[in-house]
DNA sequence: CAAGATGATTGTCG
DNA sequence: CGACAATCATCTTG
């Protein structure tokens, strides 16, 4: 491509300026022509000038450079090297080279505009966001995930289960941040590996054939742009991990744990005895969160699915709420009895025997009356009595 | 193992 | 944003 132009330019300029130097660019061409062609490969030296420089060398056949070229990996190094030593020592060397020179610099042009200002590229800034955004990329595990990780533990309360499964995720999230970032220096060390032997090789290069510093940058962009592929690679592969990681720990969420008896005794007793107006506020959802090592979440939650089955089979929940009031009663009851008995200490009172009455009224319910609570359950017509559930009358 | 119970999620509405 | 309704996925029970 730009090497036959080269040559092209490069006969043209000479013949129009000096016939003796047009003479010496035809072999020079044909020099940089096998410099450029072994460029791919070990980029060994051009063979030796001396045939070219003589006035009957210059008729030589381009076979004999082609065999040259062909045989040069069957010479031996010391030999190559004699050969390159013997091209840099050449007295017309440095003035060929500058010729050369200005030759690239004009074809250069053509080079450079190919080279694009590569923008961000849409895929890699996403990805780096992602990794970001799970804690992957960002600062080292020390400080930062660390903090939001004792703050989500903290959020979580006393759910034992519960930071147990985030404590899992936490470690197989290490352990993906871990390996992410020993490939990463792995891939950042060989790309400085490469290019500081790639541009050794240019620079070594660069005294047998004109190559500029900028030339050097490109191919360095290039490098890094190849190796920046390849980390694309592992930073989607690793996307890829967190994101089933955490799909599964999402699952895991969903494999729920029922809630312990006393939680669930505790939760059916406030709904029971707000059957009025089963709405805790917040606060006092906070409490009962509290009481059964549950979050306010799956308070709100299990309040939702309560009431909506509730309203949806209220017979089914009829003998459920029978308990439960009897269950408040009693401990109201025994609230009222231990009050009495501390205020009235010398009147012995049976245990319960005040409030019998009261509790078969819940306990014996006629069928009447459950209808009626029934009908009147959510229009605020029934108000269940309200207990707290340390028993007082609310 | 099927059916029912139950905690969680999702989409909609005010 | 909270409540509701429908639904999912799992757990429990017979």
């Amino acid at each position: 491509m730009s090497f036959s132009i080269c040559v092209a330019q490069c006969t043209d300029s000479l013949a129009a300026t000096m016939d003796d130097q047009a003479r010496i660019m035809q072999s020079i061409g044909g020099v940089s022509l096998a410099g450029h062609s072994v460029q791919g490969g070990m980029a060994l030296p051009p063979p030796h000038g001396h045939d070219g420089s003589d006035g009957d060398g210059r008729k030589q056949d381009i076979g004999d450079i082609l065999h040259q070229i062909m045989t040069i990996t069957d010479q031996s190094l010391d030999e190559a090297q004699a050969k390159k030593h013997g091209l840099n020592c050449h007295r017309m060397k440095p003035a060929l080279f500058s010729v050369l020179c200005e030759i690239k610099e004009k074809t250069g042009l053509s080079i450079r505009g190919s080279q694009e200002e590569d923008p961000p590229d849409p895929q890699l800034m996403r990805l780096d966001n992602m990794l970001l955004a799970e804690g992957v990329a960002g600062p080292e595990k020390g400080g930062g995930s660390a903090a939001a990780a004792a703050a989500a533990a903290a959020a979580s309360g006393a759910a034992g289960d519960n930071s147990i499964e985030h404590s899992d995720y936490r470690a197989k999230l290490t352990q993906i941040r871990q390996i992410y970032h020993t490939e990463l220096e792995k891939y950042e060390q060989a790309c400085n590996e490469f290019t500081t032997h790639v541009m050794n090789l240019l620079r070594e290069q660069s005294r047998t054939r004109p190559i500029s510093p900028k030339e050097i940058e490109r191919m360095v962009g290039i490098i890094h742009r190849k190796f920046s592929s390849i980390q694309m690679q592992l930073k989607q592969s690793t996307c890829e991990a967190v994101m089933i990681l955490r799909s599964r720990f999402l699952d895991a969420r969903r494999k729920r744990r029922n809630f312990s008896k006393q939680a669930t005794e505790i939760l059916n007793e406030y709904f029971y005895s707000h059957l009025s107006n089963p709405y805790p506020s917040e606060e006092a959802k906070e409490e009962l969160a509290k009481k059964c090592s549950i979050t306010v979440s799956q308070v709100s939650n299990w309040f939702g699915n309560k009431r909506i089955r509730y309203k949806k089979n209220i017979g089914k929940f009829q003998e459920e709420a029978n308990l439960y009031a009897a269950k408040t009663a009693v401990n109201a009851a025994h609230a009222a009895a231990a009050a009495v008995q501390n205020s009235q200490a010398n009147s012995p009172t049976t245990p319960n025997s005040g409030f019998q009455m009261k509790d078969e009224e819940f306990q014996l319910d006629s069928a009447e009356s459950k209808n009626t609570l029934l009908t009147n359950m959510f229009t605020g017509g029934y108000s269940a009595p309200c207990y707290q559930s340390d028993g007082r009358i609310q």
